[in-house]
DNA sequence: CTCACATCTGGAAACGTTTCCAAATCCTAC
DNA sequence: GTAGGATTTGGAAACGTTTCCAGATGTGAG
């Protein structure tokens, strides 16, 4: 409440009584400090106002108390439920939260790489859905940083993330287990994504699924679009619109797909699920609005575990162990037995 | 692509055959450096693959490159595209963004702006819908550091909105034009924001326009719930199957709202427009899904306006001018005529 | 060929912490 | 009372830049 500027620690010490020193170890906690010592550095330094510099803190000890969080877009939910959980983690260990929207494409990420994470302004970095190159991996690595990545394997990194092939199966055979023969599928395709093989490991549950069923696939079922409710949505229209006939039931990349089907097939009058099942992957908060049946995957969870994870490591506590994490199967009223079984 | 510890700007310095603070003129562009040294620094900085240290150079300089961004969360529309906009613009800045999400509650915010934006580590806030006190806005200023506000006014600050009052006003006037009378408002309440006046000036201005055409405002079509679909689904569900009878046009505060709005009134069979218009404000992404009609607001060139706007003040060029947005009218198939004009 | 002035350069002092090191002080057990 | 170890302390050297201040070098006009 004094003036504002510049009170350093230097000034504690002096009112304090005691050496600069001294109070560096009494306000940051390391190292061994006398309780009368440190209680009147805790009353000088409130007394003065004295809000220490980070920079300098950073510049001499090479700690910085900033995480960075490198994702493709925040617009998504996936990511910004990611985001608000990091977010939420981070403010409460103390940390400040670095953000980095590296675009859907790959172009922009080489530079954010390079002109902002080596600058030693980062004590680690949380990956979200990026495929890092063994190089970028190794640039990270060789400056100390940490990395934890979510949402897909990183080579030589700790990561955090579902099993996508298995969880489309599962997506698949429930839908199959209901008696639905003619499924679509809906899924990103690399024209929109870069991110990880995210689109081909669903797929591939899918087929795997229809495979161990003895079900075709029809390849005018698989239909590509971006991740988004309205990209989904227009290419659900053509899908159930066909002359030649419309799948009983679509398995969903992503719940926003999902939706966006919903409300395609709502557009054309089709009943949900009479007419049509369907069922996504994400956990999406308005999977509840749209009762639609899902595997839920707890981003916001995610996020705030991918800090954790972070945090462990430099504290210098933990081996870097990834993590195959558990989607909660929820099934609401977007899938049930089809309309007429064949 | 040398030994990646620390090479420093004496490194460079020595193999430049120049001095320290040249190469730190040369590279920072401040200060008057002959041709010839500028190349031989920038060639030899290069060669080792020289990457400053923020740290160092902000202690040294009080200049950061990093803006604080604060919101509320990071997981409703509006504001994920805010940030989307504001971290393009600082990205193409060559700044970074710290991202405070302070919750929706102003409980950690006060902890925030101590904790954090104070250290001197930031060299401006962007401040989205977030009421700042007085003395939080002299804080802040007092250690000279530039703020922008969107979404709102703040006290003593620059300042980027739309004149919720009247595009509320428009908004509800649209539907009077249309001929309905039976209009009902949906908004936020102080029990689930903390923001602004945002849902007052909304209702103020639903109240202006049914003033004005002599319109009488049911107390019972006044409804509250917070600015998501799912809140608004679940309060328009039982708005529009009231037995008293239902409104034929509602007014949401927002797209989120209105999206609400529209999906409950599909599950109760009714048919938008025919049977109930709804219109909104924001612009969402999925008014385009929906048909809805709306006030767009742009957020995503806000965010990169009021960054803009920081910039520009913390280049000492501009005076903190506040702006007052034109939301764009977007007519689409959520507003009709009523069905049954009384 | 000089002089005056603009441009360029290097030395060194900041910036505000942390931490190494050695010295001082405090304990405990004998 | 004392030796030996543990705990506290302060001095001062980092950390890696920027920038002030002079001094050196270049330029153009007379």
């Amino acid at each position: 409440m004094e003036t504002a500027v510049s009170v350093s620690i230097r000034d504690v010490a002096q009112s304090a009584g005691v050496s600069m020193a001294t109070v560096s170890r009494a306000l940051s906690g390391r190292g061994n400090v006398s309780e009368r010592s440190r209680q009147r550095v805790l009353d000088a330094a409130a007394e003065l106002g004295f809000v220490p510099s980070y920079n300098a803190a950073s510049l001499a000890s090479g700690r910085t108390r900033n995480i960075g969080v490198m994702l493709p877009t925040v617009q998504r939910w996936f990511f910004s439920s990611v985001l608000e959980g990091a977010s939420g983690a981070l403010l409460e260990a103390g940390y400040d939260l670095t953000l980095y929207t590296t675009g859907e494409g790959s172009g922009q990420r080489h530079s954010v790489l390079n002109d902002f994470l080596l600058r030693q302004r980062l004590d680690g970095v949380v990956a979200v859905s990026l495929e890092l190159s063994p190089e970028e991996v190794e640039q990270l690595l060789r400056v100390k940083r940490p990395v934890v990545g979510l949402g897909g394997p990183i080579q030589g990194v700790a990561t955090l993330h579902i099993d996508d092939v298995e969880t489309a199966r599962r997506a698949t055979q429930h839908l199959i287990n209901l008696g639905h023969r003619d499924i679509a599928h809906l899924s990103g395709s690399p024209e929109f994504e870069r991110d990880f093989a995210l689109p081909v490991s669903r797929r591939v549950g899918f087929e795997t699924a229809m495979g161990e069923a003895g079900v075709a696939v029809r390849p005018e079922w698989l239909m590509h679009t971006d991740f988004t409710v309205a990209g989904s949505h227009a290419v659900a229209k053509r899908l159930l619109a066909a002359p030649s006939g419309r799948p009983t039931a679509v398995f969903a990349a992503s719940d926003e797909m999902a939706i966006g089907v919903i409300t395609a097939a709502q557009e054309l009058g089709l009943r949900v699920p009479y007419d049509l099942s369907v069922i996504g992957i994400d956990g999406h908060e308005l999977g509840e609005v749209f009762g639609l049946t899902t595997f839920d995957q707890a981003p916001r969870q995610q996020g705030a575990d991918a800090v954790r994870m972070l945090l462990r490591q430099l504290d210098g506590d933990a081996a870097p162990q990834s993590a195959i994490l558990e989607p909660e199967f929820v099934v609401r009223r977007s899938t049930s037995t089809p309309a007429q079984p064949r």
